[in-house]
DNA sequence: CTCATGTCAGCTGAACTGAGATAC
DNA sequence: CGTATCTCAGTTAAGCTGACATGA
């Protein structure tokens, strides 16, 4: 009989809930949550989209995005203007108000990233980075949905 | 500016939200739930205990703990007597038929951690619970609440 | 017609909060 | 008295489903 707490999947759960709570705390600290920073990320990284590209560039749900991006458009980060060439969709810009938003959830994604980290050495970080992309990327391949069904 | 794919928290939480869903799954297909396993395997290896010691075992929330004991009492997979030396408390004990369940829910637990770690050879699946581990140990000690509040 | 897009209302499982009853 | 145990009702954040209107 196994104990629960040698199973990998419960360790690792168990500190992905830790370094969630984490990260969760960082950007409230700062009155955001991990979708802003994931959407506005994005924009700056691969340019304006439509709100269903930025949710599979981001694995967030369309309805979510909805939600998410009336947020961050009542803050003035992004702004949302009509597709003039495909009137079902928007296009999705960010703003100079909100690349500052962006840079700062970035400061505090760092911070976090040192927080939870602490206990690593450089090399044993890139070595979980490098055991949790394959396991990632094996998994993205073998029809894992990044966003589950749109 | 960070891509968020790339940051540590972010793998984790993205491969542990995969994790988790191959648990639920797997159970599930055999109408079980994650805290039945936690806490019928609790039982097996530490002995009977009231509610609140096993809340504390195992993570889980007291009042989820009600809930879960419920189900396992009504398959008959535990047993809730009074503890005739404290009143509040119960003694939760195991059944015959529960370790039977604790053995097929291991066998579900085995098979799914062979599928999540699939692509990780045995060198590979020791570094990623070595790290793990100390991650998880490091944060406990910090006083990251195993189980948040009681 | 079918398919994609954006919106909205609501569901689900898991973790958690708060309050109450009982007993130490 | 304060504290611990058990129970229950309800809340939250996150992911998800289903339906709808619009338009390609």
């Amino acid at each position: 009989m196994e104990p629960v707490e040698n199973m990998p999947s419960w360790m690792l759960t168990q500190t992905a809930a830790h370094a969630g709570r984490l990260v969760s705390e960082g950007f409230a600290a700062v009155g955001a949550r991990g979708y802003h920073y994931r959407v506005l990320s994005a924009l700056i990284t691969d340019g304006p989209a439509s709100q269903a590209d930025l949710g599979r560039r981001t694995g967030i749900h369309l309805s979510d995005m909805v939600t998410a991006l009336n947020e961050l458009e009542a803050s003035g980060y992004i702004r949302r203007v009509p597709n003039p060439d495909d009137r079902r969709r928007n296009i999705i810009t960010i703003t100079g108000h909100g690349i500052e938003r962006a840079e700062a959830l970035a400061l505090q994604a760092r911070a976090v990233q040192e927080e939870f980290l602490a206990p690593l050495d450089e090399a044993e970080r890139a070595q979980l980075t490098a055991l949790l992309r394959k396991l990632y990327d094996h998994h993205l391949s073998q029809g894992f949905p990044p966003l589950s069904k749109m």
